[in-house]
Order: structure tokens, then C-alpha cells, then sequence
DNA sequence: GATGAATGAGTTTTCATTCAT
DNA sequence: TATGAATGAAAACTCATTCAT
């Protein structure tokens, strides 16, 4: 009854507010980011935005809600069969480097944002949480395979050693994000490898021989 | 003519004002932290506050002045002169986690206020910034006397690896906060040190031997 | 052309509308009813209502029509010929309290409603003195019909005996709203039928004895 | 330490604040008057507003108890130690008209504004009813001093009759604000005594012979 | 200098009404 | 004619900052 056209006049309509949105929290935050600033950014009227989201903080955690399944798509799609382990490590590392720093003005921003904002929004921090968890799960996996598989020490405590790395990657942005210093990526980038591969003390020189 | 008392008068209100604004952006940051909030937990009077402070933001970076100077003196204070490059790095570590993650209830959150809180106040940003330089050329000495000395890889970017480890450091704490999800310390602690002192990859298991 | 089915349609919807209203205005009011609220409680969508009535105003005073009608017509149809004015009057009281108070969670709720509501909105309020002139000429032919006959004293004035009885009945409804506080309607009834027999009645003067 | 001048100042604006108050929500009515009219016509700033009451609620509150004390006040000083329960009554009634109907325009508008108010203010409602149980109270205590003297008949329900006078007497103001028709105060306020003294008077058996 | 009342621009949110489809 | 998405003026309330006392 009520025509194609208005569905998708409804679907472009909230997506245009998702995406000013995105723009306006990455940029200034939420609480940087009043709602008129999204009606002038949008173009889309006050109440309008009002009757696709009930409120602000709403409008906030749908656009979290989509980038996080952006992100877990992204990882679901990231492995062929036959990556080995660490394979699969270097390209989730390169992933994280390259999603999250790479054009770093935009990109790491809106993700950094949420984690900030979540300390001070329940229902933020319990989808964070949730997502944080999906992800570590995913990062544990991968490590116990690489236990199994004997290319990964045994020795070493497997939740902790996904939370050092999951840690050190946001921390990179987090880092970028506050002190407002780039750091070479690639060069980064490389060391993490070295990090995660050999350490970086010198006792473990004769690996690569 | 102005007595003695007067002084410390000033000074005991000035530190008043300092420690409710403490307990207070730390726990509420500095949007959720309003002026009255702070008269009302320091017990001095906004004119007060005012005239000992000319705005919010200037509250807020002296505060985060003073934090920083405590953390550099502590830093400063850790190493005795027999401490060999391993030992130092452990302590900096150790002393980070006592610090950041040990109560985190308390501790760690006015640091990453501050941190969350740069990427949206400039002053704030470029004092960030100083103060991650110190901090950041601290590391690098150590891993460079490392270096020197033959226990640390030669082929490695060292300001790539103080910055990650920095940034894994802090990162812990920020995803604590982020997540409401606290880690096992000890265990984090003790693989994180396994991390830079071996890797995590079996390859380097002759190292121990 | 038009099917009596199409007219018979506009007829529901239009009832649909005015009985939603009917259920919110009485329990909301006329603010706390918002045109969205209607819309769902009647299953009509906006762009009918407004087809049907011109504004939030016009719905609201055709509802206030229709139950001023219907209150006309039960007033109409209370007597037989062989009322005595006593009789006439005791069915006028039974059935105001019947009406207003017997059920007075739902019934007087929407007559009060409109008599607030009236101090406010100059339509209402003219069609509620144009009703409230009807409703009090009726009185006064019923008290005239009593003086004239001797059943009821001729010192008084008429006009004001009519008012205080509607006041006095309309004052109960009105108060019991107010506060909340429902009073015995039986006792308070028949304290009322004293008040108006021994009061006004010429025969008073000697029932007691 | 706070002069003596702030002091009156602040009792100052907060009169002015309540006065105006006053003037609009008699006039207007409660969703009739937003703070910015009350900004208005007090001269007094938003911020100062919020700063003297909570909210828009507690002011009208805060309006209400002032009234309602006013109120109490004027009945207990109104009756001297000779009054006659004959005298007490026709005291109460005279002053209720005076009040609420010689100067309409300003006087029971207020009045019945808080009544009208109550039934949609949970909090107005509480007090009202608090209000009109110590009103009630003080109805009920003349008519058993009637009862005991033998002024008034004994065959009545004393709750019941107060109820009705209150409610009549409120019902007339009630009617004036719903219909904007004037009544002839001196007419009403004359067949209402006689009402009250021929109808429930026990000397009213024998009054007219 | 200290006090805290006052200021007013700015925030989030609501809702009667309109109008393209 | 019916639909419901869109409009935008207006509401309640906040808070950093000022300034008379």
C-alpha cells in the first residue's frame, strides 16, 4: 500500500543523518555535537531526525551498531583456507593498521570515539563490550590454532596475549588521537610484527637462521 | 604585612579546589563535570574558584599539570644505577601496571580522561603531547642503552617499539575503561613481559635454554 | 457513483477518530493528547484525522458536540407527564449523579475535561455557555413549574437556586478530580435531596414533625 | 559573612518570580505559561529561575503551598470567641464569595486553576487533597458545634453536608470560569443562605410561620 | 578577595500541521 | 483520498561565566 518510493525515500533520509552523524561525532564527539548541528549537516529537519532515532543517544549507538558490523563482516571475510597462522595474524595487523591508521583524520576516529564515550554511556559500553568480546574470541581462536598447530609457544596465557595485542593496536590510535603525533606506519607496523614474532630482545637472534 | 597564614590559606584552597576537580573529571570527565559540581565538592565558593582559576579549561590543565609532574618524578625516581636494561624495562612496566590497572576503580581513569579528552581541547592536546615526548624519549634511552649493550636487537625501529609499548600499556587501560571488562593483571603483566623479552612465537623456545 | 458502503466507511472512520479522543482527552486532557497519540490509539493515520477534522481544536470540540447532544437528549426523555415536580427534580439529582459520579473513573472525567478546558479555549467555552444556558433554562422551568403550583417557596430567586444545584452537583465531580478523595455517593445523595426538599420546599415546613 | 542585603535581594526575586507566576498562571493557565513568559514578565533571567526552583513544577508548587497558607491563615482568624454557629457559617460562605467571585477576574481564577491543575499533577493533587482535608475539617467542626447546640438538625450526614457546601461553593466559581457567565453574587450568595439556614437548620421548621 | 545570585546563549526534545507520493 | 515522512517553532532546562555587594 504505501509505494516503493517512500520506503526508500525513508531508507535515504536515515541514512543521510547516519552518515552526517559520523561526521560530526568523529569530528567534535558526542557530546561536541549538538543535534542542530546535524540538521544543518544533514539537511534533514529536527523533527525528522527525531522520528528515525528516539534520541541522541540512540541516534549514537545505531551508528555504532553499524560500523561494528562493518568491522566484524570485514574479519569474517579476511581469511582463505589455507592461511596459516601467522598469516592470518599479519593480515588481521595489517587490517587494524590499515583500517584504523592509515587515513587516520577520518577513519580511526569514529572508533576511538566510541570506545571513549563508552566509559561514560552504559548501554555504549555494553555493546563495546559485546563487540570486544566477539573480536577477542576471534583473535583466541586463532592463537589456539597456532598453539595446536605447534607455531605458537605453549607456555604463554592465550586471553592475555589477545588482549596485549588488541591493546596495543587501539593504543596506537588512541595515542595518535591524543597527542595529535603520526607515527611512521610502516615502520610500526613492521616492528609489531617483530614484536609479536620474535620479541625484541636479542636471545632470540638465532631464529631466523 | 600579608602574613605567613595567608599563603598557605591560598595555597590549602587552591589544592581544595584541585582535589574535587580530580575526584570529580575523573569520575564524571570534563563535560560531565559542571562548575557547581565543584563548588559543591570542594566547599569553595565559585568566586573563589574563579579568582584562584580563570576558566574551567584552565582548571583542568593545571590539574593535568600537576598529574603529569608527579608521573615524571616517579619515572625519574625508579632506576638505581646497578639496574641492568631488562630490569629497568621490568620496573617501568611493573610500575605502569601498579599504577594504571592495579585499583583501577581510581587510578587510571583521570589519565585517560586526560588522553580522551586532547583530542578535543588543543592546550590539552599539545601538553599531552610534551608529555608523551618525555615519557616517550625516556623509553627510547633505555632501549637504546639496550642496544648499545648488546641485549636488544639491533634490527629493530626503536621508536616504533617504545611507542608500542606504550601504547599496549595504555591501551589496557583504556580498554578496561572502554569495555568495563577488568583483565588479570598478573597474568597480563607476566606474558606482556614475555612478549618483549621472546615473542610469542614457538620459534624462539631455545631462547630459555 | 459513491457506494453507500464509501459513506458508511467515512462514518466509521470518523467514529474511530472521535472515540480514540474520547478515551485520551478524558484520561490526558487536552495538552497531555497529543495528535501522534490519537493516531495510534484510533488505528487512523494522520492524513485522515486532519481530512476529518480541521485541527486539534475542531476534533475537540465535535467531540464536546456529540456528548453535549447526548446529555440534552437524556434530559429530554427523563420525565413522564405525570412528574410531580418533586419527582422531576429528584430524577434530574439521581441521574446527575448517576452520570458523573457513579462510575466516576471514566464518566464525569470527560464532562470535567471540558469544563476545565473551556477557561481556556473561547470556542469551547461559548459552546459550553450555550449548552450550560440550555441545560439551566431546564431547571428553571422545572423550579417555576414548582412555584407555581406551591410545591416550592416563592421567595427565592430562581436563577440562583438553579445555579447553586447545577454548582453544588457539578462542584462534587469537580472536587473529587481535584483531590482524588471519592466521597460516599449514596449518603452525599441523599444529604443533597434534604438540602433541596427541606431547604427550598414550602412543604418543609412541617415534614419533621 | 553574607551581608544582609543579598539576603533581601534574593527574597526579592524570588517574590518577583512568584508574582509573576501568579499573574500567568492564573491567566494562562499551567501548560498555558512557559518559563519564558514567566522570564518575561518577572524581569528576572532564566538561569535566576532555575536557580530559586527546581523546575517548572516546583515553582507552581511552591505558588500553591503560598496560596493555600494564605488561605488557612484567613480562616482561623476569621471567627471571634462570641460567634454563633449561625454567624461562623455565614462568616465562611460571605468570605468565600468575597474571595473566589467579588472581583473574578483575579481572585478564584488561581484558585481554581490548582484545582483544575490537580487532577493531572500528582504531586498538586497530594496537596490539594492535604488542603481540602484541614478545610473540610474545619467545615465539619462548626457543623458538629451546631449539631451539639441544637442548631442544627441532627438527622444529617456532617460529612456529607460540608462536601455539598464546599463543592457548591467551588462549583460556582468552577461554572463562571467554564462559561465566562457572571452570576449575581448578591442574589446567589442570599438563596444560598437560605439554603444552608432553612435546609439543614432545624430552626428553619418553623422560620416562615 | 570572597561570595553566590544573576545572566543568557545553547541544549535536547516535542508536536500540531503540511504535503509529496 | 489516504498515507506518514517531514517541518520548524517553541518548550523545559543547563551551565560557564560575570559582577554587585
Amino acid at each position: 500500500m504505501t509505494p516503493r518510493v517512500t520506503e526508500e525515500q525513508y531508507f535515504d533520509t536515515h541514512e543521510k543523518i547516519l552518515r552526517a552523524a559520523e561526521v560530526l561525532f568523529s569530528r567534535n564527539g558526542y557530546n561536541g555535537t549538538s543535534m542542530n548541528d546535524i540538521v544543518k549537516e544533514s539537511g534533514v529537519s529536527k523533527g525528522a531526525i527525531y522520528s528515525h532515532f528516539e534520541n541522541k543517544e540512540s541516534l549514537y549507538l545505531e551508528l555504532q551498531e553499524q560500523q561494528t558490523a562493518i568491522g566484524i563482516d570485514q574479519l569474517k571475510s579476511l581469511f582463505t583456507p589455507k592461511d596459516s597462522v601467522m598469516q592470518k595474524l599479519e593480515k588481521v595487523i595489517q587490517i587494524q593498521f590499515d583500517n584504523t591508521c592509515a587515513v587516520p583524520e577520518d577513519n580511526c576516529r569514529m572508533e576511538m570515539e566510541f570506545l571513549v564515550t563508552a566509559s561514560r554511556m552504559d548501554k555504549l559500553r555494553e555493546k563495546i563490550k559485546d563487540n570486544f568480546e566477539v573480536v577477542h574470541q576471534f583473535g583466541v581462536d586463532i592463537i589456539n590454532e597456532g598453539v595446536k598447530k605447534g607455531e605458537i609457544r605453549q607456555d604463554i596465557d592465550v586471553d592475555s596475549v589477545v588482549s596485549i595485542l588488541l591493546a596495543a593496536m587501539n593504543g596506537l590510535s588512541f595515542l595518535w588521537l591524543a597527542t595529535g603525533v603520526p607515527f611512521d606506519l610502516e615502520k610500526v607496523k613492521n616492528t609489531f610484527l617483530t614484536f609479536v614474532f620474535k620479541g625484541i630482545m636479542t636471545a632470540s637472534r638465532d631464529i631466523d637462521s
